[in-house]
DNA sequence: TTTAAACCCTAGCAATTTACTAGGAATTGT
DNA sequence: ACAATTCCTAGTAAATTGCTAGGGTTTAAA
């Protein structure tokens, strides 16, 4: 069980972002070189991050990101979601409540996933991108 | 981030065992049969399950497993522990506090990842075989 | 004493997923 | 004009996962 670099790399770079375009649009290149991911793949990320309306871009030379609302609005959990960083606990179908397995029962530990899941999920919904710079401030 | 088939299953077959080998021990083909869990794979996870003294083998014609030690004293985390489903989120190391992505600071996100880690762990931690088994009979 | 049912152990490998790279097009400030 | 930026799609090497294969050894029971 291993989070994957999207969701880590996503996090990284929006609370670089939220921590430095406080005047002006943040460019991929800075976010790259400071957070040492590669910058293709941040506009891999920065694509989908846009399309959930978690940032806004600015186009042509000194162009860059802004976030689309306040640091206080964004949960992780947006974050992930945009992504497609997904937490997968089960193989069987979620809804279905009975039925795992290709069997006509619910698997003995199906509850157990789903209780999993959703403990991973609300870690990610109670915390906001302005909770990591808060904290980073204070040291 | 998800679930690897190695942890799933194997607490599936541990719930599986510790409600059927009450009186005899349960072999692996029951229990493939019943979770629906290919016999070769069961096999290199009780090879596992039974160096970290989780579970007694005998041997021979109508051998099997049992536990070894009471359900209400098995986590699920010394079962994850036993086929060595980790649970990693950082990819920097973690006794190393500073250092992160090869650079000389700590990442913004450091201690994000370690408390998520935290997070789970617990889960795990507090959750007993013995648990499964009473959530499954309650019902 | 033979046989079958079980555990024991290691190696290997196909499929999937991950973590990118490549290559270009469109936009805009200077 | 041109340099710096975002935008977008494909492709791909490496790693990981989820097994399978194939041979042991041990033991109860016929």
């Amino acid at each position: 069980m291993k989070l994957t670099t999207k969701g880590r790399y996503a996090v990284m770079a929006m609370a670089d972002l939220a921590s430095y375009s406080r005047e002006k649009p943040v460019s991929l290149s800075e976010i790259s070189a400071r957070q040492n991911i590669s910058l293709a793949y941040l506009e891999q990320l920065f694509l989908r991050l846009k399309n959930k309306k978690l940032v806004k871009s600015l186009r042509g030379s000194r162009g860059g990101y802004v976030l689309d609302k306040p640091a206080t609005e964004i949960k992780l959990s947006n974050i992930f979601y945009a992504v497609d960083e997904e937490i997968k606990t089960l193989n069987c179908k979620k809804e279905s409540k009975k039925g795992c397995n290709n069997k006509s029962v619910k698997c003995i530990t199906h509850d157990l996933w789903d209780d999993l899941e959703n403990h991973i999920n609300d870690f990610f919904d109670k915390i906001k991108l302005a909770d990591l710079i808060r904290k980073k401030n204070e040291k």
